[in-house]
DNA sequence: GGTGAAATCCTCGAGTG
DNA sequence: CACTCGAGGATTTCACC
């Protein structure tokens, strides 16, 4: 049990909040608002890289302008001799599958799929059901989503 | 049906993947990666951002390491009556929680929860009971899990 | 889509408490 | 040890081709 590393001050917690909220903000800005020098955000935010507070950074995409209108997630069910590790592996390994939660009691496994039409989340769905030893799945269609924190930038 | 705003060519594409990968690449680095000028994906970029295909950046953050160990997916239920905007207003209210996806079907809201340990987490889903007319909730507790794209930067 | 120049930003060493 | 300062280099930005 190490993980946490050390102390983080509130001047950490509101350069994650920043960075979570525009995760391009420049280091200037950054400096201007919480009142420290340029420099001392770079240390901070590389030291927050550095221990695994901040994993990465990503752009927020708008999947159904990209033509990926169709958002569900599927609860898995396995027999019971499958291996944690044999969900992830098989379910990661197609393409529509955005995010695989392993889960504990029942479901196994709550998976975020993304599709371009019913049509083809069936197919995703008949994919996931062949792949390893799914015993029974149950699929929720997303009629909405909303997520904190990221802000549409100016 | 207007929504997809006309092409997005391949070199679209591959900068919306370099910028899922990478949140923070420079134009300059991406420039050289697809073969352009670096006035050239600015202005890519700047488009795909005013037309709303990407909504932002944002850092992605270890949460354990924040002592958010838990993470959990609450199945909600409510009484027939409740509109969807209602069950949106009152869950994001919540700060434990991340994300709210609205179903087609049973059940009504799937809510993605991080808490500090199991003991908050179980207030925060008494919360979740007592706000709006919900029926009804299931829990599903995560033990792991992955997400796609994402790349840890050295 | 490319070029070039000005403004801004990043980066890192040196100095301070 | 964390911060500030400052200079050099890289990046962004924008008007123009």
């Amino acid at each position: 049990m190490v993980c946490v590393p050390e102390e983080l001050d509130d001047l950490d917690h509101q350069l994650i909040r920043l960075l979570r909220e525009d995760g391009r903000r420049t280091f200037s800005e950054m400096a201007g608002r919480i009142g420290l020098s340029v420099a001392a955000v770079k240390r901070r935010v590389d030291r927050l890289r550095q221990i695994g507070v901040i994993t990465g950074f990503t752009a927020t995409i708008d999947y159904a302008k990209l033509g990926w209108g169709i958002q569900a997630f599927t609860e898995l069910r396995y027999s019971g001799s499958t291996p944690v590790a044999e969900i992830v592996r098989t379910t990661t390994g197609v393409p529509e599958v955005q995010a695989v939660f392993t889960i504990a009691g029942d479901p196994d496994a709550l998976i975020h799929v993304r599709a371009r039409d019913l049509e083809h989340l069936q197919q995703v769905i008949d994919t996931l059901r062949r792949t390893g030893n799914v015993t029974g799945t149950k699929t929720l269609m997303v009629m909405g989503s909303w997520t904190r924190d990221t802000l549409r930038r100016s």
